[in-house]
DNA sequence: AACTATTTATAACC
DNA sequence: TGGTTATAAATAGTT
């Protein structure tokens, strides 16, 4: 519904997932309110955002609508008030569990291991992931090896420095010295 | 959005009403789909139409969600005697998302981003694992090539010798048809 | 339920 | 996050 058409899919894109998020999420929102005024309807939306936010809107009251769907789908609205607490906790574990899965398979495809069913789309793909990152590592490492460099020679010119004073403050004894062994000798030695 | 706008209102006339919740019903419950998928967030939407007839969309599971928003909202929870259960369940949650956490360090890190903390050995040694990932993946894609040319060169060779076949066919035919001629033409014209 | 003229929603861009 | 604009979608009124 705007500049381009879009997949049904996940967006990859962290920052535009965001900006979708909060455009939909409000479109959303006030879909439902209109829904419930035009209509005459109940309407209760709850919305969870990836970082566990929550928005929600309720044309009546969110727990007597929420009691109205326990009573029509025929549960007796909660036996035990921690089972549910119980059931919610378990799924939890389970989409991170999944969650883990889907990581751990992708660093796995990344490192070259468990292959053998992706077709070449997928791996030209994994390739080109693999040279970006290649590549901004060499950038990183370049980086922090000319730093070392520039470091080096900052100390090497510090230390020519010094040693130029130290051999001129030798050099300024040394005169001093002979000054003064020939004022020595003029008055006799002094040993 | 249509031929012509509406009033914020309940509509008048019930027949309209009707109508119009069907159709915005419909729309509300792709969108909460719509919003789930595309950011990955946790919808939940009860709808009851005026006739008392349940609607809902739930991404994860209408229960779990309701759960979540109790959570949320509702209870301070801590003087429960099921808080140590909870205490449990909650442990078991940090950990897995410390996981994850890790993981997705190391996905990063491996697609060169936030690499700025890490020292040259570290760089290093990332960069030595992309290698050997990249290295694995030609390979299975030279695999793959190479098996196709292989097929080819099989399916190659298989239509030469029937074409071979279907040549030596046609020659015998053909020999066959100017003999039968030839033995015609001493008997005379068989037209 | 199908068909459009319109209005809305929103994707891409700042 | 908040605005702008071009375009995709939704839908009001109609058949």
């Amino acid at each position: 519904m705007g500049r381009g058409k879009v997949e049904l899919k996940r967006i990859e894109n962290p920052t535009n997932r965001q900006v979708t998020f909060s455009k939909r999420r409000n479109g959303l929102l006030k879909k439902a309110f209109e829904l419930s005024i035009l209509c005459d309807a109940e309407v209760a939306l709850l919305i969870f955002s990836p970082s566990a936010k929550i928005y929600q809107f309720a044309s009546h009251d969110m727990d007597r609508t929420i009691s109205r769907y326990r009573m029509e789908v025929g549960l007796p609205n909660s036996i035990d008030p921690h089972f549910r607490t119980m059931e919610f906790w378990r799924s939890e574990i389970d989409e991170l569990k999944r969650s883990i899965d889907t990581l751990e398979a992708r660093l796995k495809h990344l490192a070259g291991e468990e292959i053998s069913a992706l077709g070449m789309k997928e791996l030209k793909q994994l390739e080109r992931h693999l040279k970006i990152g290649v590549e901004r590592i060499r950038s990183k490492k370049r980086g922090i090896v000319s730093q070392q460099i520039n470091s080096l020679k900052k100390r090497h010119r510090a230390l020519q420095e010094e040693n130029t004073h130290l051999q001129k403050r030798l050099h300024e004894l040394d005169d001093a010295n002979i000054s003064s062994r020939i004022q020595g000798a003029n008055a006799g030695s002094v040993f």
